[in-house]
DNA sequence: CCATCATTTAGAATTATTCTAAATCTTGAC
DNA sequence: GTCAAGATTTAGAATAATTCTAAATGATGG
């Protein structure tokens, strides 16, 4: 299965770059190997420093490159949930993303297969969308409440 | 009108600060009022540079201090479409962002009164929310018809 | 009036991203 | 195969975005 699923995500690539007219190239399947490996929302500075162990010549600007690579053949996306570095996730599945105000880890979620359409202005053209949940992670808010005394416990949900 | 509505901010903004442990500054109602005049989404550069016409002594890092003052007292959101600068939002209501690939422009959108709730992992707690719409602006949709020839018409709605 | 704490300031420092020019690689035409 | 054209990578410089620092200023409560 495993070598299955490698060979899988290696012919996606072939494919998704091909399309999009960009080759692959030793560097662009480094860095998405370095996404699907470990699925932590990495900064481009995170990417740079895993790829560098397996390819220790890459550049920054490289890693640059092979990300806005991906994110154009759309085997990534950009995650932007907060001031500071963006983010990269290789999840390309409809989810939105759960951000701890406090201690800023990325969670992917499940979004409501029954989405709402948001009207758009009138010729305005939507191509894709992000949602993105702010709050507390459990291990925060169990550690904020140790501190400020339980509160009555809200549903573990949010709009939208 | 005007006056009254001008006077509603100020008090707003006292109020605000206040209940957050913050005090009421020149320079943080300054930066609140650049908001409020243009709604365009400013980068804290440009609320620096428009700030700086009133009051040109005002730092770049007290701009940053004041934005953030306002984001804490819940005045301001903070708005992250994409790579690069942060940029902010004086409108408090329940809405979303639309962010033209192509100019760059972000626009309020209406999100719709039903939003449906997304399931949040036990134990964590949701704060808030934001939306995020990318794709044409109506100006660029048409340029890009003009070039490419017209398309059939998608409706003009976007999940979620 | 004094002590304390919050805020502002200029500018340095750091972090994030983009740019540049040269080197390397790929591809297609011949 | 060989060559030219174009794509990609590289190191490092340059720029942009944000944060930090230490000193000065301002407000508040006793």
């Amino acid at each position: 299965m495993k070598a299955d699923s490698l060979h899988d995500d290696e012919l996606q690539l072939t494919r998704q770059l091909g399309a999009t007219g960009l080759r692959l190239t030793p560097q662009r399947q480094q860095v998405y190997d370095v996404l699907l490996q470990k699925r932590d929302h990495p900064t481009a500075e995170e990417v740079f420093m895993r790829a560098k162990r397996d390819m220790p010549e890459i550049s920054h600007a490289t890693v640059y490159n092979c990300l806005d690579a991906l994110v154009k053949c759309g085997l990534a996306r950009q995650v932007t949930v907060e001031r500071g570095a963006t983010r990269y996730c290789p999840n390309m599945t409809e989810h939105g993303h759960f951000h701890c105000s406090t201690c800023g880890t990325i969670y992917d979620v499940e979004l409501p297969s029954e989405l709402p359409c948001v009207i758009v202005p009138r010729g305005f053209k939507a191509l894709r969308h992000d949602v993105t949940i702010h709050g507390l992670c459990a291990e925060c808010a169990r550690k904020e409440n140790k501190i400020n005394g339980p509160t009555r416990h809200a549903p573990h949900r949010s709009a939208p």
